[in-house]
DNA sequence: AGTTTTATAGAACAATTGTTCGCCTTAGTC
DNA sequence: GACTAAGGCGAACAATTGTTCTATAAAACT
């Protein structure tokens, strides 16, 4: 049963991300009462419980600021839609979503995933592969590849990358070493 | 005067770092105690003040678990050589580092900013903007943008996007709303 | 040797903070 | 009207957690 946020609930949700995102560690119940304009203590833990219930976050009870943000995805075991917006392939630039391609009734074909595959990413779509240029990466002509709109390559993650020498794209795994980039090739997603 | 971190307070930065990404939230004083085998919260107390004398970490006093990971800069105001590994223009890809390009040696040119514009940042790398097709990002020929290599993008961050109908990239805010992602014309960066 | 600095222990103390419980208000239902 | 559920309020309570104070030991300095 997946009920809409309560207005209270989304600024509650609104406020706790804001919180940690200035300060750089949670918030405390009271910091919340007096953040949202909430009156009593009991209303936070009331609603903190149903966002708990719902997915929206995890509380570890007895534990100050104990309130760990999850990616919210609303759905538990769901599955979700993601937009195929378009191809990849060598000589193109790879697609970038837009307000326009972005949304998911929008796009031309979607695809869905379990709601694990995705885990709480923002930004997620898919683009189908054309040609098989990209055999080093064991991805063929007509393969769905799961690409994230992002912009902080951790280690040993999968990018999407230009050649500027081959005038082509492939997906290498990105290690960043002392002094240099390291890329090497990569497996197949899907 | 900078001094070299003890073994343990190395430790606890590390301690800090990993208990934050997995719980979500930051230690407190005796987890850090338990977790790296100390036996008082005094020894805590006392090293974390020199963590935050140093500037490795900010404590926010009276609050719990108030202690916010700042970028370990090591060296403090220190410079730091951006290679220049290419240039940005629209109808172009945009250089990526690559093993051979980024080395801070190899690279044709570098340039020296201060170490608080890189923050803790890795893989950071400069590009001489070439034409000025980017008029709409206040960017003109000549510039020069810093970019980072990638990989999630947090609401509000500068990004360089393709745009395939216009074949061209520009430098845009990100903004991820529901069901969207939303792109923002962007200042200059230097 | 005497003194200062650095580092560690342990414990008592006080502030912060999550939990709980009784009571109240407002709808919706029978 | 009576009953129930959702949502809210406020205060007391208890657990968590930061601070501080005293002691101790080793190294560095005079």
């Amino acid at each position: 049963m997946v009920k809409a946020l309560s207005p209270k609930q989304q600024r509650i949700i609104d406020f706790i991300r804001h919180f940690c995102l200035d300060r750089g560690y949670p918030p405390a119940i009271r910091d919340i009462v007096s953040g949202c304009g909430i009156s009593s203590t009991s209303v936070v833990d009331y609603n903190l419980d149903i966002l708990e219930r719902e997915g929206y976050i995890r509380r570890h009870r007895e534990v100050s600021r104990g309130i760990e943000l999850l990616a919210r995805s609303s759905g538990l075991g769901q599955r979700l839609q993601v937009p195929v917006i378009g191809q990849i392939a060598a000589g193109e630039p790879i697609p970038v979503p837009t307000p326009d391609t972005w949304d998911v009734t929008a796009a031309a074909d979607s695809l869905e995933v379990t709601e694990d595959l995705i885990g709480g990413r923002e930004g997620v779509y898919a683009l189908t592969v054309k040609g098989s240029s990209m055999v080093d990466a064991l991805i063929n002509d007509g393969d769905i590849v799961l690409m994230q709109y992002v912009n902080v390559v951790e280690n040993g993650e999968m990018a999407a990358i230009w050649l500027k020498a081959e005038k082509e794209a492939t997906l290498k795994k990105v290690y960043s070493e002392p002094g240099r980039i390291r890329l090497q090739p990569a497996n197949s997603q899907m």
